[in-house]
RNA sequence: GGAGGCGUCGCCUAGUCCGGUCUAUGGCGCCCGCCUGCUAAGCGGGUUUGGGUCUUAAAGCCCAUCGCGGGUUCAAAUCCCGCCGCCUCCGCCA
């Protein structure tokens, strides 16, 4: 939901916004024409129905004489104000449609384009170079599947493409990542969180996830619930409809989940291996804060995005995500894209958004506003941003092989795998 | 799955049977002021939220808000219907 009163006041932000989106600007004229048409009958209705309440209170203390004519004046009002207030509600009705389809306003920093016209920032670590050791790197599938790790033929046969089994070291290592990356947030002052995995659809929608993109999240007819395909929903919802405390600084949640995706746009693309798959689990970082802070918040989790790759001990790329690719609800995304060796080349292990005030108007989520003499509530800036997922064992076990196909455990990890230093193939 | 009870302004609470005097009572907490060596007490005032309007801004005025959504009525916290949440009991499953 974008803030109207910016869209009043400074309608060439939002202007530039949907350009650098490739959006529609003139849905921005279009939402202002529907201001300005709710704010008039909305008046309309108030007045008439002022006059309506004034006159009611009379007919209570009217005398036997002057009361049917007062009964004829106030029902016809009745009718009026009935009318004008449903032509209210559909001026409103209108608006809210129309505001809702302009997403959030991007930073002016954002690369203008899409989805190939992001910026990289920084590349950390080099990729290691296996010819020189002498050897190919095997991809992760063949490296799961010799060390017990990864079982894609039953996943398919239980439940389909797109599923898998972890098994063993491979159950093992998801479950040290997670624990490791929850022990992180932890230590820097997050709540960890198991959340609800299925939500209703007024939070699924609130967090900017029913867009243009609804295909991609999986939902429940019988009970109409939505599979959530992050923590992030469960994390934005729970503080919907509240007025939270942020005096003492950010609200900072660390998210345990699985997540589902139907991934229904991209046939064909990454069926191999446990890249893309309809079910895995993440820690994810959540944080209320004022908007003044979402900044530097962003920057925060960015870093602990990096600290958490460092850990692993896997080479990495941090791209600034261009506005047409930031989806309905960021103004700012940075990605941290990991090495892949059997694909020479970098992929997204971890995404952290700067949603400003957009979700928190959809879920109403506000705080005492701070500032000096104002008394009312404001919207709080949401940010998300991943600290692991299923998606690093990729990173994790092609990064670290070796040419007999065992597997070098991070530093960071061995701790929680009961001091295992090294995978071995069992076939 | 079945039966019953409850849901009022941060918390507690009056009001609901029998619609208008509810502009929602009172207490606690909180805020401001007065008074007082200090503190406490006492006294006075304020204290739901959202929107509209006016204004540089504030104040003011108006509308909505008694779990949510409909309905009846000139008029709904109050009457009717549906839903949600919590509690108690019964059944079923683990």
């Amino acid at each position: 939901m974008i803030d109207l009163r910016l869209l009043r006041e400074d309608p060439d932000t939002v202007r530039a916004s949907q350009r650098a989106r490739g959006d529609n600007e003139g849905l921005v004229d279009a939402v202002l024409a529907a201001d300005e048409r709710r704010r008039a009958s909305l008046a309309e209705f108030e007045r008439t129905r002022a006059e309506q309440k004034a006159l009611g209170k009379q007919v209570a203390s009217a005398t036997p004489e002057t009361r049917p004519h007062l009964l004829a004046q106030t029902k016809a009002l009745a009718e009026q104000v009935k009318s004008l207030e449903a032509d209210a509600r559909a001026a409103d009705v209108e608006l809210t449609d129309l505001s809702t389809r302009i997403d959030n306003v991007v930073e002016p920093e954002a690369p203008v384009g899409g989805e190939d016209d992001y910026t990289v920032l920084r590349e950390v670590g080099a990729p290691r170079d296996f010819a020189a050791e002498g050897f190919t790197p095997k991809d992760h599938v063949e490296l799961g599947e010799r060390l017990g790790a990864i079982d894609l033929d039953r996943g398919a046969k239980v439940s389909g493409a797109r599923f898998y089994f972890l098994t063993g070291v491979g159950a093992r290592l998801e479950l040290a990542l997670l624990m490791c990356a929850v022990d992180q947030a932890v230590a820097a002052g997050f709540s960890p969180v198991i959340t609800p995995t299925l939500v209703k659809p007024e939070v699924m929608r609130g967090t900017g996830f029913l867009g243009a993109h609804s295909d991609e999240i999986y939902h429940l007819p019988a009970d109409d619930l939505y599979l959530v395909g992050t923590s992030e929903v469960a994390l934005a919802g729970y503080h919907s409809d509240e007025v939270v405390d942020l005096s003492q600084g950010p609200k900072r949640y660390a998210g345990w989940s699985a997540c589902y995706r139907r991934e229904a746009g991209s046939h064909g693309k990454d069926t191999r291996g446990i890249i893309r798959v309809h079910q895995f689990h993440k820690v994810e970082m959540f944080s209320y804060c004022r908007v003044e802070e979402a900044r530097d918040e962003h920057q925060r989790l960015l870093a602990w995005e990096e600290e958490m790759l460092a850990k692993v001990e896997i080479p990495y790329r941090v791209i600034d995500v261009a506005a047409g690719d930031l989806g309905s609800s960021a103004a700012r995304k940075f990605d941290c894209e990991a090495w892949v060796p059997t694909q020479g080349r970098y992929r997204e292990v971890t995404s952290t958004s700067n949603c400003t005030t957009y979700q928190a108007r959809r879920l109403n989520v506000r705080e005492k506003d701070p500032r000096e003499g104002v008394t009312s509530n404001r919207f709080v800036a949401t940010l998300n941003g991943t600290l692991a997922t299923t998606r690093w064992i990729v990173a994790i076990l092609e990064n670290h092989q070796q040419p007999d196909g065992s597997v070098l455990v991070p530093k960071a990890l061995q701790p929680y795998m009961g001091g295992l230093d090294v995978l071995t193939p069992v076939r």
